[in-house]
DNA sequence: CAAATAAGTCAACATGGCTGACATAACTTC
DNA sequence: GAAGTTATGTCAGCCATGTTGACTTATTTG
């Protein structure tokens, strides 16, 4: 391996360019863009892992989207998923179809209302949300062990002021409380 | 429009599920896959922004990862940007053409070794990516201000945390300067 | 000169988004 | 009870963006 990383790694002695600097974003703090870059790579490397064992089921990162909430909130009907999720009834039909096929997740006639599909994990559907949630839930902790004091409570309200104000809303009625609580709790 | 929205919102007064609860993941701090989730819903609106923007010019998500690197750093190589997307050439190949046939970037050769293509956004390139940039670095300042105390040094720890620990060193030579010095610097 | 390297290319395929149109069952309203 | 609304499902096709594998070309390096 001869090689790239050595050019990267070595940028600030030896930069690619005669310019040298990064063009800004005039009018923008700089220092704010350094949040989104890391921002992707946090993500990029956030969902590896778990896209990684999903491929031994030939499972994506859909259908974890779809089994994560599921197993988080028995009984969630269609609908809730597709508000959560963003996206059209066809995309998300296609990977539930599959997930209840290969018995992931069951579909129950709901009580009141017969029309719905609550849907349920199954036992081997929550064992596989448990494994996917420990894989990320581990590295999150990990992240915060290391960022520092307060990091819950000011990781948990950046998370969340992220949020579109529009649909804060609706995400903290899915969390297990206030994000205020949870921002307080484990600090 | 009547309504999901009710339903999510009114959870914890009227649970889904009799049992009311959420399966945690056993052995995995439950507080945590709040933070997973959390992370979940800001990326998702994170990108929203950016991508409609992208779609009036018939570019997508994958065209704004390019041009947000070549900008930030003129005369990357090709190289360069399949360590930092972790792609493949193929994949990149793809967007990198249209973003050169579409005027947005220019390959130079590179002045030592003249098989590298040197690459740099052009001022229609830069124009879009510093309209992307402050989109997003808008969002991003929103949050922080509103994350607590030691918001930015907190942020950038965790964020950076979050990457593979075998990256960190490429991600960090990729910054405007050490993590640390970052974390420290707008606290 | 031979080998290694940087980049590009062709072909085929998978995943996961999208739109539009339509079907079915069950609930609600008049 | 008929008519309208709602929750869900489905067919068909398209697009963006990822993948693998095989091969080419130009250039640098040993």
């Amino acid at each position: 391996m001869a090689d790239i990383t050595s050019e990267l790694l070595s940028r600030h002695r030896a930069p690619v360019d005669q310019s040298s600097g990064r063009s800004p974003a005039a009018g923008t703090d700089p220092q704010l863009i350094t949040f989104v870059e890391l921002l992707f790579f946090a993500y990029r490397d956030f969902t590896r892992e778990a896209d990684a064992a999903l491929a031994e089921f030939g499972l994506g990162r859909a259908h974890h989207r779809v089994l994560h909430f599921v197993n988080r909130h028995p009984g969630l009907r269609v609908a809730d998923l597709l508000e959560i999720l963003k996206i059209t009834k066809q995309s998300l039909a296609r990977v539930l179809k599959q997930l209840v096929d290969q018995g992931w997740i069951v579909q129950k006639a709901g009580e009141r209302d017969r029309r719905q599909r609550r849907l349920h994990a199954t036992e081997k559907g929550v064992a596989l949300a448990r494994r996917l949630d420990t894989l990320q839930a581990k590295r999150v902790g990990q992240a915060l062990a290391h960022a520092g004091v307060g990091s819950d409570g000011v990781t948990a309200r950046f998370l969340f002021n992220m949020i579109t104000r529009e649909e804060r809303a609706l995400v903290e009625a899915l969390l297990p409380g206030p994000i205020e609580a949870i921002a307080a709790s484990r600090s």
